[in-house]
DNA sequence: TATATACATTCGCAATTACGAATATGCCAT
DNA sequence: ATGGCATATTCGTAATTGCGAATGTATATA
């Protein structure tokens, strides 16, 4: 079965292709913190939290303990924040050769000029 | 607006969260290459091969020169290999961690023992 | 001009995903 | 036991994605 391997990069990929899910990870560079503190990070309802928690659950992107009436999340391992870090730098190279890009792929405003590395 | 980068990264994720786009790119990984070559060694259809062509193209991933009655893609950012590459240690990390995961994501039969690293 | 070749696009339709509302579960305190 | 937290799950629905069949569009060749 040649194909097993790229099923499992897409699906990994498939978990990483949601803005919330993104911002989920980038507060989990921090380190551990539990359900709720995520939650007062994020602009969504509670249930959608708890959602985006679970596919990353279910794809072992993070793992969780229970402690008391909380549960804490963390990543589970490190190698994906190098992944992503490197990932910035192609963010940044594609961003600043064509700006306008988010808004052909997302139909906002463009905006003008080039984009810093400030986040 | 500070969720934008964010939104695009996750769109780019989206972009690579198919198998045959993984394997179109891991195709160009070789250099540039018409689209029938490409069709030849996906087994797909070549309306579905021509759409994920065209999801990589609008995520600019991709990019294409006309010639003749064909076209030629290869990828726009050599920077996206090395973000490949280093995901697949991450994926080999993680197989061979919790062999099983395969089965667990995609109701496939699990497999046993350790994953190597040939493709 | 007609026909073929290479590739892209459109059109249903089935499957998957995303979301909020509601509900459930488990743990703590009273 | 009862009620209150913290978190997860279920449910209905809207939106998005993936696919093959059919069709469209260039370009080349006869």
């Amino acid at each position: 079965m040649q194909s097993a391997l790229r099923k499992f990069k897409a699906s990994i990929f498939q978990a990483l292709s949601h803005p919330t899910r993104i911002a989920i990870i980038d507060i989990l560079r921090d380190g551990e913190i539990s359900a709720g503190a995520i939650l007062e990070r994020l602009e969504v309802e509670q249930a959608n939290a708890s959602q985006h928690l679970s596919v990353l659950r279910a794809h072992h992107i993070v793992i969780n303990r229970k402690e008391g009436n909380q549960v804490f999340y963390s990543l589970k391992n490190l190698r994906l924040v190098e992944v992503l870090d490197l990932m910035r730098v192609y963010f940044m190279e594609e961003l600043n050769e064509s700006v306008g890009m988010l808004a052909e792929i997302h139909q906002e405003t463009p905006g003008v000029g080039k984009v810093t590395q400030k986040e």
